[in-house]
DNA sequence: CGTTTGTTGTGAATTCATTCACAATATAAC
DNA sequence: GTTATATTGTGAATGAATTCACAACAAACG
């Protein structure tokens, strides 16, 4: 299964639910492509892959859609996580009422001094030294890392040593498992994500600079 | 040009630095191509396209690779950036002072209720309708959107309208160019980068709930 | 009912990034 | 100076994701 894939499938499930809230019941490949910015044939190519199967003319039942894409994504919400470095991004996530509505729950915070940030989100803070049995006790599996750059790759140790096997990292150094080695024989895989605004603001750069200078045509 | 090559070349130029700093002169394909994660060949093809020569023996100038990055990424630092809604998100990359080791500088922020919104960082902060003028006035090329995400298509209209040819969106709803009418006859493209860390966040309930749960060979 | 229309479903073709494999060659060693 | 060694540079092979193209078919229409 491959990544650009499920981020379709959670972005088609996404739309469905707003198609649905407007009163649709039906919809065609071509609408979906349109909407999420993809070929109506690789939409019909990923339901296809999954047994998702349309009607000849009326297109996909939306409810039924949904339904299959909640298994395969396997939600049964909600998804609990945990935020570690509660400093402006780390609150600013913690504020973030709208993820109830997603179906995830940010359970705790973990700082170094705790008694520095401000409690203004319904979310208990504690300090880094209770994470791991807390991770324990709660089998929490998703965790955000939102230290400074110079503690991420030691807390990413920290995180999977506790059992947490998944993890969005917004410190601008990509971690990768391995990194620091020891961990790679452990046997529970963790998967990473690494959000660099840095790299996406100089990405832009270069495509205003450079490559929407060139013959637009030969341009990226 | 490959959005993930560019990708990768401003990761290559990022650990450069690192490794100036540490005091090397030459790295080796397998050197760079450990460190950011890729085959070495693929390192070499990268510089190979782009003409960067190295030594058959002594591998490449860390040096001459810098320069040589540095006019391919085409950046003659410091790069100015706005920020269009000044909330929790807003706010949190303002007052983030490592964007000036990046050579990054955001320059304003702008918002529907400018007094409202705590003056914290040095960032001056103005209302939305000075936006147009200030881009026009500036030249500002790349914005930023955290307003939220019923405001983020008319937002994101508004700033292509003022001269933005860059975006970087943190609204959960994905934008496009051609989202609403209109604008796609204009003449300038508009490179718009979503971040949203919703999604994410679902890919790794995914990853976690059910990629890892199958014999792991399977998974992806 | 028969015909037209529009949409799915999918095997084949295509495209494109990555990896392979190895010849070319600069440096080091002796 | 000759030989050994390490690393580059790149054309060919591979592999994967996407698009193409069209047959199959359900619904609508007359
Ligand atoms: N703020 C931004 O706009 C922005 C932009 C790009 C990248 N980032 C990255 O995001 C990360 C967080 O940025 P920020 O601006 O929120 O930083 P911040 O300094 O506001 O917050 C960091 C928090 O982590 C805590 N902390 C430090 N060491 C810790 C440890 N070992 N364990 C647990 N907590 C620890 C600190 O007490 C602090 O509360 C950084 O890596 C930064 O590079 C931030
Ligand atoms: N905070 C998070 O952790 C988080 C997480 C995921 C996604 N997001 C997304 O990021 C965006 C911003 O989130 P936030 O938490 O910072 O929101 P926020 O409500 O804290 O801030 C939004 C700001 O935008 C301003 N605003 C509203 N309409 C505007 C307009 N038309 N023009 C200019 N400014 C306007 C508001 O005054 C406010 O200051 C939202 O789209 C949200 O979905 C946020």
């Amino acid at each position: 299964m491959n990544k650009e894939l499920i981020l379709r499938l959670s972005k088609y499930k996404r739309l469905l639910f707003k198609l649905k809230a407007l009163g649709l019941e039906r919809v065609f490949s071509n609408n979906l492509g349109d909407a999420i910015g993809v070929a109506p044939s690789l939409v019909r190519k990923d339901f296809s892959v999954l047994s998702l199967s349309g009607n000849k003319r009326g297109g996909y039942d939306i409810d039924m859609l949904i339904e299959k894409l909640d298994i395969v994504l396997g939600r049964d919400k909600p998804q609990e996580v945990i935020v570690v470095g509660c400093g402006r991004i780390g609150t600013a996530l913690m504020q973030y009422e709208e993820f109830r509505n997603e179906g995830i729950k940010i359970i705790a915070g973990f700082d170094v001094s705790p008694e520095n940030v401000s409690k203004t989100s319904g979310v208990p803070i504690y300090h880094i030294k209770e994470m791991k049995d807390f991770v324990e006790k709660n089998g929490t599996k998703v965790g955000i890392i939102a230290v400074p750059d110079s503690e991420a790759a030691a807390t990413l140790d920290m995180m999977i040593e506790s059992g947490i096997r998944g993890v969005l990292n917004f410190a601008t150094i990509e971690l990768r498992i391995n990194n620091r080695g020891e961990i790679d024989n452990e046997e529970q895989p963790c998967t990473i994500h690494n959000i660099n605004i840095c790299l996406e603001l100089e990405h832009l750069f270069y495509q205003v600079n450079v490559a929407n200078e060139m013959e637009p045509e030969k341009a990226e």
